[in-house]
DNA sequence: TTTTAATATGCCTTGACACGTATATGCGTT
DNA sequence: AACGCATATACGTGTCAAGGCATATTAAAA
């Protein structure tokens, strides 16, 4: 279980972080909610708290977890090399969508802003 | 090999990703560079491939793959739920800084713009 | 057309991991 | 102290994917 990605590569686990997204939740709240095994469930935390997914302080006998953000950054800062690679390709899908556009005797001009994932990322050289 | 998340959670693909984000490759070409055995590119490339990740054309007896963008958008939309979330813990950590930075007496401003990851993304009610 | 280069596929073994069931631990309540 | 609730851990089992090795396929070169 080295990398991040395996982490997050079961789907049970991605719903309990979905979950602890919205607010911390103790493990019979999870097990409820997701309709998991009890002991899954605090498998899956264990294996989450190990990797800095999630942290959980005691409340009696419950324990809440809730969500640490390092992991998280790190699929981001992975996923960056990326950004400029796909931000190309939505760029030229663009160009081509303009183009259409224009010769189809521009109706309205829904776009220009807001298409796309994230155009903000582009750090520089966009054009 | 359901989701995304399964495929970049072998090592072996993501070097195999990050290669091509540089340009497209041949299988060959992989193989020398990662230094693995020729069955295992292949094998890789047709888990890749099967999960959009990359395309292949043939020039000759050769193959060229090169990345495609649209599994990495789908980890990224994944990711952007818990953006709010980490961008938050970034900002208290700025904040406490701040603290730190100011009874510390005023030493330069090397911040306020640039820490943290990707501040833009936030849309709206940062704060 | 035989040979060689590039890539794909098939079979087999191995190891990792997710789950179920049972049980242990820990804390609060009576 | 005994019981009960919440959570953790241990053990056994099944599945599945990754890699090694051999071989098939396709195209170029001789």
């Amino acid at each position: 279980m080295e990398s991040v990605f395996e982490i997050i590569a079961e789907p049970n686990r991605r719903a309990i972080l979905s979950l602890l997204v919205l607010s911390q939740q103790s493990v019979g709240e999870i097990e409820r909610q997701l309709r998991m095994a009890q002991p899954t469930v605090s498998k899956h935390l264990r294996v989450l708290r190990e990797a800095g997914f999630v942290e959980s302080t005691v409340d009696a006998q419950r324990r809440l977890y809730r969500l640490k953000p390092e992991p998280f950054q790190e699929v981001d800062a992975w996923l960056d090399q990326f950004r400029r690679f796909w931000s190309a390709h939505v760029d030229a899908l663009e160009r081509h969508l303009d183009r259409m556009e224009e010769s189809t005797a521009t109706k309205s001009k829904t776009r220009k802003k807001g298409r796309g994932p994230n155009r903000e990322r582009d750090k520089g050289e966009g054009k």
